[in-house]
DNA sequence: CGCAGACTTGACCGCGCTCAATGCGAGTGG
DNA sequence: CCACTCGCATTGAGCGCGGTCAAGTCTGCG
């Protein structure tokens, strides 16, 4: 009934191979070319060794696989390290909702710290690995170090606005807006990893797309070509260009300029 | 421009009074209702007097009051004490975009640990009281405290939670199911308190209620009338009985239900 | 080469927004 | 006490954005 997983199968064998390779070594946040993002940008250098103790360096996952889901017991939060993903609510009906991408360096499972079992459910978009914070020691370092702590706090608090931004996209903006907000959003994290802002490949599908702006794939598909022709992006499957930044901006603003002039 | 407050002199008068009745004293956390709902909830009998220590008790605040908006330094969270307040995000060209109502016990603020200002702005829906938690004591405090640190850290991921909810409820469900949704919601918050789950007084308008659920003021009142005729309640200006809550229930999940058989 | 899944494009229609008028209750002043 | 006003809520008429349904196209992969 609940069909979550329609990815093929032949890439189970190549993750049997890469767990046996990787599975629960120590990580090295030294050494991870993160650090300035994920969570070791908020301890003190001397610090980092107690961090690095309670790290576990996780597994590879393939496309389409599972981090959690929301039958899993909640026990840890997971840093992206390479790849990408998604987590979504899906309701008992089987109902999907997207509510957020996470690119490495971003921390994943922040939603779920209040009750025994995930919230959500990560899904690998591609293939992706990931650093495992278990929570209770997590819990118990940020409670020796108050930077750490405060860091944490200001996750939290930045994924509440994130989420806050989004209703407000959802519930106030059109089709347009949201894709254009969506595009800038990612084009910034891009930038903050050093990596291109205009010159992107998107991590996940139309569908996903759809789901996470509350719209249906055919009105995404259309914008992207409408985007097209008016030339503010080059789109070819899931390679984009952004070809002309300030005009998207505008585009997410119109709704605001539109409704402020009586 | 921004007109916020439209509310009338006469409780000015009133105000002033009890503000100096009860202006910057401690507060006592042992002797408050609230005690098990709020903050105190978290933590031991015997290191309540260290929770006190830090409270504040605030002032009063007016019907329409705000308790910070957007350009306030963040210093402090407030729990709501009686009364109710509403938290909107109010964009550069003046959109409000309401992103939640807060009833006695819960805590605001909580969003905006992330920046040197308030990242929403809190207004007051009626006469209201809070506690006002400096934000700096209180950190240092749950680093001592791991199990209040803990319940912080549950009180956030909760607002993520609720946020993603809210952004499903906006992406999904049509008119009828969101107000179903958040008659059900406050339902079950009245009901937390010892009070009546069926009958109770809007803290909000409608306004205030098509706006964070993403709909038309016409939309919410169509609606209302629309329940009423089907006898699910009873609704007379913002006085509400609910009278047939498995109905409701239905509604909210009648989505679901209508897309999952085939 | 052929198939499956993802993406695109087109035609149609309905939910909910917009605009506009009316109803209603509370506070105000004559 | 009633008339007036101002916010707020309700109700009705019309329409547009975006969803739905249905083909058609592209792409990667065995």
């Amino acid at each position: 009934m609940i069909c979550i997983n329609s990815d093929g199968l032949p890439e189970m064998a190549q993750a049997i191979r890469f767990r046996q390779a990787t599975s629960p070594l120590k990580a090295s946040c030294q050494q991870c070319s993160l650090s300035n993002l994920c969570l070791p940008l908020a301890v003190q250098d001397n610090d980092l060794d107690s961090l690095e103790d309670i790290v576990q360096q996780g597994r590879m996952y393939d496309r389409g696989e599972h981090i959690f889901d929301q039958s899993t017991p909640f026990r840890s939060c997971f840093a992206v390290k390479s790849g990408s993903v998604k987590t979504s609510i899906i309701t008992e009906g089987g109902e999907e909702q997207v509510t957020g991408f996470f690119m490495p360096g971003e921390l994943v499972g922040l939603d779920s710290m209040s009750g025994e079992f995930y919230a959500c459910t990560a899904k690998a978009l591609e293939r992706t690995s990931v650093c495992e914070f278990p929570i209770e020691k997590l819990e118990e370092l940020t409670g020796k170090l108050p930077d750490l702590q405060h860091h944490m706090y200001r996750l939290m608090s930045q994924e509440i606005q994130n989420s806050h931004q989004l209703a407000m996209l959802l519930s106030k903006n059109t089709a347009e807006e949201r894709i254009a907000a969506l595009l800038l959003s990612l084009s910034s994290r891009f930038q903050r990893r050093r990596m291109s802002p205009t010159n992107f490949s998107l991590p996940m599908a139309r569908n996903d797309i759809a789901n996470f702006l509350g719209l249906a794939v055919e009105t995404v598909s259309r914008v992207f070509t409408r985007f097209q022709n008016q030339g503010l992006i080059r789109a070819r499957g899931r390679e984009v260009e952004l070809l002309d930044v300030e005009a998207l901006q505008l585009v997410t603003r119109e709704f605001s300029r539109q409704n402020c002039q009586h």
